[in-house]
RNA sequence: CGGGAUGUAGCGUAGCCUGGUAGCGCGCAUCGUUCGGGACGAUGAGGUCGCCAGUUCGAAUCUGGCCAUCCCGACCA
């Protein structure tokens, strides 16, 4: 491609308006424009880009005997209204507005009804349906460029097994594909343990690529035997030992301390972990003849309840309890709860598996500016139930090796799920067995985001002057650039003509009256992996230059040989 | 959805407090000089100052409403 006529609008400035080095360089370097929030145009450099991406995928997709479908965007309200999921989604889902359509957000229920009338023996299963296409979710806050847009690309498969046993053979086929996508991308990335959320299910694994511009929080331990989405991750539990000094529990004043911190700085001390911390959650009725149940929790005062950990304990939503309601249930308000003398009776205690059997605790006392101390959760606290409930920390270990835990960021580019069910129940999607018996199909989900393995490589691939391509998601191999006119113009020609017939993709900035500065800045700030520099400055002496991106390191060729080190360059 | 900020030429911004000719840098056009790390000089084009209403002789500037975008949080395959 000649740069004199290719379409790559760069900028010298950052962007206002963006933070992360991917959200600026997809900007600077002319692959993506913003047309609203959430919403980009692809200019043809993100496009070529975006197309290796898709291709990779496409290929081991293909390898492992996927179907490529492509449905449509568009898809009537009464299909997500069987599944429940119009409402599930919520807000999330773009509803159009003169006519009962919505654009889909995921397409487990429009595959379901192609499976439905055709996967209907035990000889027609198993089979792996996937599509590249469009998606669109109204996200709320989208941010940080293509990594959460409201209109994005997903690469979305879904697997279709007699039983379990099957999906189980699918879900490790779509996993190994999926290793060998992000590798040939380029990604330095690790796969964590995950919480299915709205899709259902029950195993799930998600691949991460550690960045600060990533919304998801992994603990990741030292010794790689164990990575986990915060969400689900769990550590060896610290236990607050017992003393056994069997002191009566006694209330005593507190007069404005709210939070734990306080309590420690009213207490003068340091240890938090004897502070058990309440919070107050309540389930809201699903019937009006029902009332809503409360769980008071208890963690360490250093710790943190995890909300996503207790709603799968509990299998339900929950929410915290508003200030109104927690005086009504415990008596106090936020900052003076505690497991003793809560005004309630219909409240479940959980506590968590630190605080197993613990004594000497200091908690609320359920009447504002009061606390209880010498409380013995073995003694004092009838019905109390442990669980995992805290969010695991920095430096916490792990459970099974007692390696050091670290708290890191990362992008979710790819997530796979073992749905179950879910879908082949509420859509009755069912074969024949065998003995004529009728089954429910047992189904799988794979989802990749394309956009975001783009902006994952840059976030990881940078430096102060621009991107650095390298492997196969490079949109060019080599980066021409031609510095004058006459005899180096012919000369980057014939080297550009060389390079195409050997098939190499090339970048040829043939652009008149733009000085050689600018052609270097432009040139790293795309980055391509190898620049050719024809000038005269060796041209004079038959040589040629070479520049890796990535290093910076030059190489002198002469000019016979140009073709041949390139060649070697790329393999 | 809650909190905060911003909206002035294609991009980045000053001016707003204290109302009176809309300014700068980049980019763009023409000419000349330059020509291996985002050149220099000269001339020039480009603006409903987010939108609507109000106050005023007069509004980019003050007031109110709306819209949009960004940040933090909530939410979230």
């Amino acid at each position: 491609m000649r740069l004199s006529k290719f379409f790559i609008p760069t900028l010298k400035e950052n962007p206002s308006d963006a933070f992360f080095p991917s959200h600026i360089l997809m900007i600077r370097a002319g692959m993506i424009k913003q047309l609203t929030a959430g919403v980009y145009s692809y200019l043809p450099l993100g496009l070529i880009v975006f197309r290796k991406i898709e291709k990779i995928i496409r290929e081991e997709m293909n390898a492992i005997g996927c179907n490529e479908f492509l449905l449509p965007a568009l898809s009537p309200n009464e299909l997500w209204e069987q599944t429940g999921r119009l409402d599930a989604f919520g807000d999330i889902i773009f509803r159009i507005k003169n006519r009962d359509l919505i654009l889909a957000p995921t397409h487990e229920e429009v595959f379901a009804t192609i499976a439905k009338p055709n996967l209907v023996s035990y000889k027609d299963l198993p089979q792996m349906w996937y599509q590249i296409q469009t998606k669109f979710r109204n996200e709320a806050r989208p941010k940080s460029g293509v990594l959460r847009a409201r209109q994005f690309t997903m690469k979305d498969a879904y697997s279709f097994d007699l039983d379990y046993n099957g999906l189980d053979v699918s879900y490790k086929l779509q996993e190994q594909a999926y290793r060998k996508i992000f590798t040939r991308c380029g990604l330095k990335f690790f796969s964590v343990e995950a919480a299915s959320g709205t899709m259902g299910g029950n195993e799930s694994m998600e691949f991460m690529v550690e960045s600060d511009a990533g919304e998801d929080i992994v603990a990741i331990s030292e010794d790689g035997t164990y990575a986990s989405n915060i969400e689900v991750a769990t550590a060896y539990p610290e236990i607050v030992e017992r003393k056994n000094t069997n002191l009566p529990y006694e209330k005593f004043h507190t007069p404005n301390v709210k939070s734990i911190a306080e309590l420690a700085d009213f207490l003068k001390i340091k240890d938090k972990s004897r502070l058990a911390k309440s919070r107050v959650f309540v389930i809201d009725k699903q019937k009006e003849n029902q009332e809503n149940e409360y769980i008071l929790t208890l963690v360490c005062g250093d710790d943190e309840v995890n909300e996503s950990k207790l709603e799968a304990i509990l299998g339900t939503k929950i929410r915290q309890g508003h200030p109104d309601e927690l005086i009504e249930i415990t008596g106090a308000d936020a900052g003076s709860i505690g497991p003793i003398g809560l005004k309630s009776k219909n409240i479940k205690i959980i506590a968590d598996l630190k605080l197993k059997d613990s004594d000497e605790l200091i908690s609320g006392a359920n009447i504002n500016d009061y606390h209880i101390k010498n409380i013995d959760l073995k003694r004092d606290v009838k019905d109390i139930i442990y669980k995992d409930i805290r969010v695991v920390k920095e430096n916490d270990l792990t459970l099974k090796t007692k390696s050091r835990i670290r708290i890191s960021k990362a992008i979710e580019v790819g997530h796979i799920f073992k749905l179950g069910t879910k879908y082949s129940e509420s859509l009755g999607v069912k074969y024949l067995d065998k003995d004529g018996k009728e089954q429910l199909i047992v189904m799988g989900s794979y989802g990749i985001g394309l956009e975001r393995i783009a902006a994952a490589f840059i976030e990881q691939n940078n430096d102060d002057k621009g991107i650095i391509w390298e492997g196969e998601i490079a949109p060019f191999k080599v980066h021409l650039i031609s510095l004058e006119q006459g005899i180096i113009s012919e000369t980057s020609d014939l080297i550009y003509n060389n390079l195409k017939e050997k098939n190499i993709d090339v970048l040829y900035d043939d652009r008149k009256d733009v000085r050689a500065g600018f052609k270097f800045n432009d040139a790293d700030l795309i980055g391509i992996p190898l620049q050719i520099i024809v000038g005269e400055k060796f041209l004079k002496d038959k040589k040629i230059e070479i520049k890796i991106r990535r290093t910076n390191e030059r190489i002198l060729v002469n000019y016979d040989d140009l073709i041949n080190k390139i060649v070697e360059l790329i393999r």
